[in-house]
DNA sequence: GGACAATTCCCCACATTTCCCCACGCGGCT
DNA sequence: AGCCGCGTGGGGAAATGTGGGGAATTGTCC
């Protein structure tokens, strides 16, 4: 089942963050309530159920180490990268580093993103909201061809 | 399971350097709680699990010592490598070549990097990351095709 | 070959952070 | 109107990183 629908929560002080109840009630029961939780495209943060997950880490698994640009770009995405599991009230808590990145004070943007969790600061999202010279015409015309 | 995540620790007086605990959790018993240190790319230290290892000494052995360049890349890959273990804290000491050839002192950047643990000394990092001409977005695009 | 010095290894103790559990209040559903 | 589910906040206990001391080992010099 897909990731739907958006929410705006609270990060209170220990970075903690709700995970919607819709979201939650959408994953597989072999992700067994964890997430890996990474550095996102464009400012944001991805999290991915665990299940989900794993088959990223085989499509990394085939890639050769000793190629300059695959160790840049794995040293990015594992860098961030963390395994976070829903608490007793069905919260994540988002290490400081990925609360740093993604500017995060006091109130998160929670997008479901088909087979991925987005969390952004909500004046972020403004901005690359504006950002972006398509409108969602367009962009379906040149993406769904 | 993945080497994931990052750390600034601090190196001690004796070279001493905890791993973090979430990536020892993610070392296979048959590690022994052993890595083989050597040598990295790029100015950094890498740190493999004994089981690894193992497999990339089978790689070395397919090559050939009667070609020039792979006693070269022998030579420079073992020269550096030794065995170190966990104390009972979950710290490693690095050897004082290694010390020197990645410039650490007094803290240590610890990163998981899938199938192995890179430690550098943060200013170095944070030279190799301004040295890169990609960013993650594009790196993404052409790595995972 | 033996004694000394230096280094390495292992263990113990402390401070901080992280994790887990419990309690409250608002809103929607029955 | 009452109940249940959901998001929010805080407190206590266990785990984690940091520093130092003493014993065993290694290497060196006489």
């Amino acid at each position: 089942m897909a990731f739907k629908g958006q929410a705006e929560y609270s990060v209170d002080s220990k970075g903690r963050v709700a995970i919607p109840a819709k979201m939650r009630k959408s994953m597989s029961p072999a992700a067994n309530e964890t997430f890996t939780i990474t550095r996102g495209f464009e400012d944001c943060i991805f999290l991915y159920p665990m299940d989900r997950w794993s088959s990223i880490e085989e499509e990394i698994e085939e890639l050769s180490m000793y190629d300059r640009e695959v160790r840049n770009f794995v040293r990015l995405i594992m860098r961030w990268a963390s395994e976070v599991s829903l608490d007793g009230q069905g919260r994540i808590s988002i290490p400081n580093p990925l609360l740093d990145f993604a500017e995060l004070n006091g109130s998160a943007l929670i997008l479901g993103a088909f087979d991925h969790i987005e969390i952004w600061d909500p004046d972020q999202f403004d901005g690359y909201l504006n950002e972006q010279p398509d409108d969602y015409e367009t962009l379906a015309e040149s993406v769904m061809r």
